[in-house]
DNA sequence: AATTAATATGAGAATCATTGTCAAGAAAAA
DNA sequence: TTTTTCTTGACAATGATTCTCATATTAATT
C-alpha cells in the first residue's frame, strides 16, 4: 500500500504533477478497497474524511491513477465507471451475476492463449482485453 | 430482411404495438447495415429519407429492436451505444484496433467452452458473455 | 361513420456521469 | 519575496440517452 503511494507519486513527479493531500487520500481510500469500486463510492468515502474535497478532484484523480498504471477502469454497461486496482496483479477477467450483481474474478491462461493466437491470425497485436462473462449465481438459481 | 421485419412486427403485436411507417423505416435502414451501427448514425441516414424523424423515435425503435431479440447492443466504451444484427448468427466477439478503429468479428468456440468451464466451476450457469480484444492491427503497426 | 380508447410521434426539457472553466489557493522556483 | 506553475472546488457545460407532454395516428367500439 505505501509502496503504491511510493509509485503514484514517482509517476507524479515524472510528470510535473505533485502529490497533494486530496490525491494521497483519495488514492489511499481506492487502494484500501477490494476491487470495482465506482468513482461515485469512492467520492462518497473520501467526503467523511475530508467533507471538502469536490467530485472534480475525485475523477481527475482516479483518472491519474489509470494513468500511472495503478488502478483500470471497467464498465459494465451499468452506466457509470468503476476501478480496480492494477498494476501488479495479473489481468483477470469477470464472472457477473445478472441478478444479484455479484462480481467473481478470475484468470485463465488458455483462454488468453486462444485469444491471441485468433488475434495473431488476423494481423492483431494484442495490447489489452476484456472478457465479461454473464450468468446466474449459484444463489440466484436459487 | 422481410423476414426480419416480419419477426419484428409479429414481437410488435404480441406486446399491443404496432409496426409504423417509422419504426419500419428505422428497422430496415438497420438491416441493411452491417452490424456495429451506432444510433446516430441510423438516425442520420433515416433522416435522409425522412427527415422529420425525430432521435427520440430512432432511440425508442432501437431498443425495441434489441427486445425483440433482433438487435444487440454492444457498448465498446467510446461513450456511446452500438447495434448489431442479433437472433439468426453465431455469438461472436470482436478484435479491436485502438489506433484506427477498425472492429473484426470472429467466433471460438474452444474459448466459450472455457468460459462455461470457468463458470460452471463458480457455480455459475452461463446466459451471456462479451469478448474484446484489443490491440493494433496490421496496417497500424505499419 | 362517429366516437372513444390506445398507442406513437416530435420537440424539447430533464437526467446522469463525466469533463471543462475559472478564480482563488498552495507549492515550488527564481 | 516575487513569479511561475500546479491544484482545487464550485459550478457550468457536455454528450448520450430518456422522459414529458401536447398533438397526431391508428384501432376498437358504438
Amino acid at each position: 500500500m505505501q509502496e503504491m503511494i511510493t509509485i503514484f507519486q514517482d509517476y507524479l513527479q515524472q510528470n510535473g504533477l505533485r502529490l497533494t493531500s486530496q490525491r494521497e487520500l483519495i488514492a489511499r481510500t481506492f487502494f484500501q478497497n477490494r476491487g470495482h469500486i465506482s468513482t461515485e463510492e469512492i467520492y462518497r468515502q473520501v467526503r467523511k474524511i475530508a467533507p471538502g474535497i469536490g467530485f472534480a478532484t475525485t475523477y481527475r484523480t482516479m483518472k491519474l491513477l489509470a494513468e500511472s498504471g495503478l488502478a483500470s477502469l471497467r464498465r459494465f454497461g451499468e452506466g457509470f465507471s468503476r476501478y480496480e486496482p492494477a498494476g501488479t496483479a495479473e489481468h483477470h477477467d469477470h464472472l457477473i451475476c445478472t441478478k444479484c450483481g455479484k462480481i467473481i474474478e478470475f484468470e485463465n491462461d488458455r483462454i488468453e492463449a486462444l485469444q491471441k493466437s485468433v488475434a495473431r491470425r488476423h494481423g492483431f497485436h494484442v495490447t489489452d482485453h476484456k472478457l465479461e462473462v454473464y450468468g446466474l449465481c449459484r444463489k440466484c438459481r436459487q
